[in-house]
RNA sequence: GCGGACGUAGCUCAGCUGGUAGAGCGCCAGGUUGUGGUCUUGGAUGUCGCGGGUUCGAGCCCCGUCGUUCGCCCCA
C-alpha cells in the first residue's frame, strides 16, 4: 500500500458537520449583507504581487513574512490572498466603478497566510467580508457595524462577543499621537519588554495593547488619541457613538484597539469573545479611506469588516442538523427496478431519499436507521407483484400498504408530520 | 520565528519500576424463512507518528524529525 499523504500543515478537510457548520455562517452573513443592499462578488483567490504590498504596510507582519508568494511561468511575482478588502478594491478600480459610488460589497472565501497554526488560526483560513465604499459619514461605519452585530445575532453568538470600539483619527491625527507615543515610549526605553522596543521602531502603536506586565505599566500613562483629534476626526469619533446608540449596538470604548494593517484611519472596531483563547477576535474591522487611492483610484473614503468563519464556526452551539430522510428498501430484482421511479418521484417532491441496496432486509433496515429515516418505503417481491409498497414510520413502527403511485404523498405527510 | 505539552486500532483512550499490545464505541457475520432502534454470540483491525540510539529486550529511556495542541508574536 502506498503511504496515506496527509493534508499540508495549516489547512484541513471539512466534512460532514464540520462544513455544515461552515456553510451555515456563509448562508447566514450572505443572507443578512443582503438585507442591507450589500451584492455579492467574488474576486481572484491570487493578485499580483503589489496589490497586498502596497495596500498592507511593506513593514506589517502579513507582507514581510506571511505571504504565500511565487512567480509564475511567466516570471511574474504572485501572492495567494492574505486578505479580502485589497482585492475588492482593486477589482473596484480596475472596474472603473469608483465612478458609481456607493459600491457594497459582500465576499466570502479562502485567505492564506504563512503563519504557526493554533486552535481557530490555520494557514489555509476563510473569511466573510463587508466592504461600504464611498461614503465618509459615520453614520457609515455604524451601519456596517450593526450588520456585523446583526450577523452575530442571526447566528446566535452575538451574547458570546463584546465589541470594543477606537478611533485612530484621520491622518494628519494620527501622526500626530503616534509621535506623541514615540517620544513617551522612548523615555522608557529601557524599561520596555525586548518585543516592544522592536515595536517602537515598526509600528508604535501596538505596544498599546502589549500584553507584558512591565509594557502595561507604562502604557497607563501613556499619551491618548483624544489628546490629538483634529476637529473633523472628533466629530467623526462623536457622530460614530452617536449613530450607534441609535442602531441599538452596545459597545465598550477600548482606547488601545489599534489595527495590524496601515491602511485604517478613524474607526476600528473588533467583535472578541472570551471562549477562543488567544484568537479572540471573531469579526474586526475599520475605516480605510487611503486604499483606493494606493490601488491607482481617486481618494474614496470606504470602511469594512471581515470575520474568520473557522472561529465563528466554533462558537457556533447547535450545528444545523441534515435534512431528515427517507429510507427505500427494496428486495429482489423487481423490486429494485421499480424502487427507482419510486426513489425519484420522493426526490421530486423536494424530499431527500436514499436507496439501500446491500444485504438481507434486516440489514437494510439497520442502514435506514442508521441515517436517521423517519420512513421507510419497503418493496419486496410481493409488493412489487401487486403494485405497492409498505410505507412504514420508523419512529412508531407503524406500518401500512400503498399504491406505489400513492407513496410520494404518503411519505411526505408521514415526514411532515 | 520563540517556549511548554502531547502523538497507541476508524473514533475516545488504558498500558504498572523497560519483557514484542488492550477496552469502549464503531465495523463485519450470526441468534431459522421478508422488518430497524434494545438485547445477545462470534470475528477482523494496529510497521504503538517517522528515523536513529541505549539495552539481552523499548509503546514505555535518550536524540532528531514530522504533526497536533497551549502560550508569545501577529491576526479573522
Amino acid at each position: 500500500m502506498a503511504e496515506a499523504l496527509q493534508p499540508v500543515r495549516g489547512t484541513r478537510d471539512l466534512l460532514g458537520e464540520d462544513q455544515r457548520r461552515f456553510a451555515h455562517v456563509v448562508d447566514t452573513a450572505r443572507r443578512i449583507a443582503a438585507l442591507y443592499g450589500f451584492d455579492e462578488w467574488a474576486t481572484p483567490v491570487f493578485e499580483d504581487t503589489r496589490v497586498f504590498s502596497r495596500s498592507l504596510g511593506e513593514t506589517s507582519d502579513v507582507v514581510s513574512k506571511e505571504m504565500y508568494s511565487f512567480t509564475d511561468r511567466g516570471g511574474d511575482s504572485i501572492t495567494l490572498r492574505p486578505e479580502g478588502t485589497a482585492g475588492v478594491c482593486r477589482a473596484l478600480v480596475s472596474n472603473g466603478l469608483t465612478q458609481s459610488l456607493p459600491q457594497k460589497v459582500f465576499y466570502a472565501g479562502p485567505m492564506f497566510r504563512y503563519e504557526r497554526p493554533q486552535k481557530g488560526r490555520y494557514r489555509q483560513f476563510h473569511q466573510i467580508g463587508l466592504e461600504l465604499i464611498g461614503p465618509s459619514e459615520p453614520q457609515a461605519d455604524a451601519e456596517v457595524i450593526a450588520l456585523g452585530h446583526h450577523i452575530l445575532r442571526a447566528l446566535g453568538i452575538a451574547d458570546q462577543t463584546v465589541l470594543e470600539l477606537n478611533t485612530l483619527g484621520d491622518a494628519a491625527s494620527r501622526d500626530a499621537w503616534r509621535t506623541a507615543l514615540i517620544a513617551h515610549f522612548t523615555v522608557h526605553r529601557d524599561a520596555l519588554s525586548e518585543e516592544s522596543r522592536q515595536r517602537l521602531e515598526r509600528n508604535p502603536l501596538r505596544i498599546l495593547d502589549s500584553k507584558d506586565a512591565a509594557d502595561r505599566a507604562l502604557v497607563g500613562d501613556a499619551p491618548l488619541i483624544d489628546g490629538f483629534l483634529s476637529d473633523a476626526a472628533r466629530a467623526h469619533w462623536d457622530g460614530l457613538r452617536a449613530a450607534l446608540d441609535r442602531f441599538g449596538v452596545p459597545f465598550r470604548i477600548n482606547p488601545r484597539i489599534v489595527r495590524g494593517l496601515d491602511y485604517y484611519s478613524h474607526t476600528a472596531f473588533e467583535f472578541v469573545t472570551e471562549q477562543l483563547g488567544a484568537q479572540g477576535t471573531v469579526l474586526a474591522g475599520g475605516r480605510y479611506d487611503g486604499l483606493v487611492a494606493d490601488m491607482g483610484g481617486p481618494a474614496t473614503p470606504a470602511i469594512g469588516f471581515a470575520a474568520g468563519i473557522e472561529r465563528l464556526s466554533m462558537l457556533l452551539n447547535s450545528p444545523p442538523p441534515p435534512p431528515v430522510p427517507v429510507a427505500v428498501v427494496p428486495v429482489g430484482e423487481v423490486a429494485e427496478a421499480q424502487a427507482t421511479a419510486i426513489l425519484q418521484a420522493i426526490r421530486s417532491r423536494g424530499l431527500r431519499a436514499e436507496a439501500a441496496y446491500r444485504g438481507n432486509l434486516k440489514r437494510r433496515m439497520e442502514r435506514a436507521n442508521r441515517i436517521g429515516a423517519v420512513a421507510a418505503v419497503i418493496i419486496g417481491e410481493a409488493e412489487a407483484a401487486r403494485g405497492v409498497a409498505q410505507v412504514k414510520d420508523l419512529r412508531t413502527g407503524e406500518q401500512r400498504e400503498a399504491a406505489a403511485d400513492d407513496v410520494p404523498a404518503v411519505v411526505a405527510a408521514l415526514v411532515a408530520a
